[in-house]
DNA sequence: ATAAGAATTTGATTTAGATCAAAAAAAGTA
DNA sequence: TACTTTTTTTGATCTAAATCAAATTCTTAT
């Protein structure tokens, strides 16, 4: 179970010693959550940091009495929402499962702690921290140009089982539109 | 000079070891070009990393034949568009200079030699990409549900003197509207 | 200093998407 | 199975910002 997550990770970004896996695997914890738990909540200090195994989890903070989402993340993503506590600052987003989903947890000061210990870790954390970016990056582009179809179109391209997973209303909310509008474009599709 | 710059680094950043600074220091280049000048052009390989001494730059791409402008960088600023190139890819950006400046240069495969040689250089790197993921959830969250005049104004406040550094069509671009659009809310004030 | 070019502002019109409201469909729950 | 609650769709209207067009102001080079 363990070593095949590891695989996957190792698979993805970069090969990590067996030291620094041993080291790593002695620090997890693997937890499992129901659909609704809170990995965190606004306001409040939760430093941890994960890995989706299994499931599903939106990020979202309040404006003006509404949710907006901000993050969707799913099987083999780090949740990069998290990071921001990381540095020792209150949350400034709820992160919600949206399945019942199975999850790696590791403490920041146990990230901080493996960063420091193992060059290769702070490697690995660091190409995690690239493909954000880049994810980031593509986010900023679609929300800055294009049309509300075209944005809808290429999330379906990138998660094409999103619909089936993600309510409507936090679809719309991500893509930056009501969803009396996002359901308009569906139905014009 | 070279010193100060160091200092610079690391004060925003993180301490660096000496034989860190020293091997940096041999693998950098400081460079000046005139406005106009560009560090990277769309579909070519420019495989270099910038921070900024002195003067402004702009990232756009090209959308249905206009520009649109992606990232601004100032003093002390590294510029984080290029990391794309770093992966070796052709660049998808333009990176311009709005103003006369100096920068340092560093080759994308020394700076891949400088993370795996020397851990604490890669603990920097990690820390810039990190300031890089802040400022872009904070530009997500301005586009994505703010009005045109809350993303003016925090533009502002984050950056007092962009104003009088940079076109205001491409701050329009940046913030997501047309000039005519920002040029109108500038006279509503 | 003056002309040529670039950047910015102003005006009139159009349109994409928001808002408000209600109906219909789907999902949970007893 | 029926009943409640949540989610999604549909309709009518309104509004912020886009578009198109032209005038004005600011820069830069001669």
């Amino acid at each position: 179970m363990i070593e095949s997550i590891f695989n996957r990770i190792t698979e993805e970004y970069c090969e990590i010693s067996p030291e620094t896996i041993n080291d790593w695997s002695e620090k997890i914890k693997i937890v499992e959550y129901k659909k609704k738990h809170l990995l965190a909540k606004e306001g409040t200090y939760s430093r941890k940091f994960y890995f989706i195994v299994k499931g599903a989890i939106k990020a979202y903070y309040m404006l003006d009495g509404k949710n907006v989402t901000d993050w969707f993340a799913f099987e083999n993503d780090f949740i990069p929402s998290t990071t921001n506590h990381i540095i020792g600052q209150k949350s400034t987003h709820y992160i919600e499962l949206l399945e019942d989903s199975i999850l790696i947890e590791l403490d920041a000061d146990h990230l901080e702690y493996l960063c420091k210990k193992h060059h290769d870790f702070e490697h690995l954390y660091r190409l995690v921290l690239s493909k954000t970016i880049h994810q980031l990056r593509e986010r900023i582009a679609s929300l800055q140009f294009r049309t509300v179809q075209q944005r809808y179109t290429s999330l379906i391209d990138l998660h094409p089982k999103i619909e089936s997973r993600v309510p409507l209303g936090d679809i719309a909310s991500f893509l930056g539109i009501t969803q009396e509008t996002l359901s308009r474009i569906r139905a014009s599709r």
